[in-house]
DNA sequence: ATTGATGCAACAGTGAATGTTACATTCATT
DNA sequence: AATGAATGTAACATTCACTGTTGCATCAAT
């Protein structure tokens, strides 16, 4: 896999999922089809299931599916549910001795804070029930 | 060092040589204060100077210096120069087969575009010169 | 009971960024 | 001219987060 594979793999599931609610699917399938591990295809849905966006059945004949109406889960939604940022914080780095740095670090934070803000709301607007027609 | 330590150190040495835009900095000095490397230092600067930030000088007495004045230098102008997207772009991948994969790429990217022109937009509002005064 | 699924822990593999070493080059100083 | 002090750069080592993998416990339908 590649960069940001999380909200890829994340994304591109649940876009198939919109696409047929009912149907449960396994691990296993959804990572054929995406090309990875089962595993980590259960790693990252299991984040998706924590923030109640999917639901998982153990068992023979268990699986993943959509806990919601496709319509009723936005991009933000699933970008939120793995809580990591696109926009790079720059970690939660020690208050510096340096006056200078600290300024810096303040202006910036600021900046991105808003900018991740800004992210959220624009990729709240579409449903991964969008996904599917008008590209 | 952290991450996105190319744009820390950066900033916080420009940040440094705004409060003294004559004097000459080497990059052990810079290495030392930053807490890194004069290699790494050289690697970032380098950068800078090639988009007309900085110059440098070989030999005996030689070393840093800013290119323009203080007030001439925006925190955009830097993160420009390192061309280094704190907005994840999720790379260049190939286009997929699978339309709902294509679909999301395309509808993520246009976003994280927008979001990336509004941090550069931000940025551009605030120079070196302001960091150092009013945190 | 068996089968087929999730849940989870532990470890291996990968890749990008940083750190380090070494050396050629350049230029003021002596 | 020789020296010393700096940059420029290549090559390699290290670090670190993320992905991938294996193994096994658990759970539920058949």
């Amino acid at each position: 896999m590649k960069r940001n594979s999380r909200l890829s793999l994340a994304l591109h599931t649940l876009g198939h999922m919109a696409g047929d609610p009912q149907r449960m699917r396994t691990s296993a399938d959804i990572a054929e089809h995406a090309g990875t591990n089962p595993v980590v295809v259960r790693r990252v849905l299991g984040k998706l299931r924590e923030a109640g966006l999917l639901t998982s059945e153990k068992g023979h004949s268990g699986g993943w599916c959509l806990a919601r109406e496709p319509e009723q889960i936005t991009l933000a939604d699933v970008y939120l549910a793995l809580d990591e940022s696109l926009v790079a914080t720059g970690g939660e780095e020690e208050t510096p001795a340096c006056s200078v740095e600290h300024v810096l670090q303040r202006k910036v934070a600021s900046v991105l804070e808003e900018i991740e803000r800004s992210l959220i709301e624009r990729l709240a607007v579409t449903t991964i029930a969008e996904v599917r027609e008008h590209g």
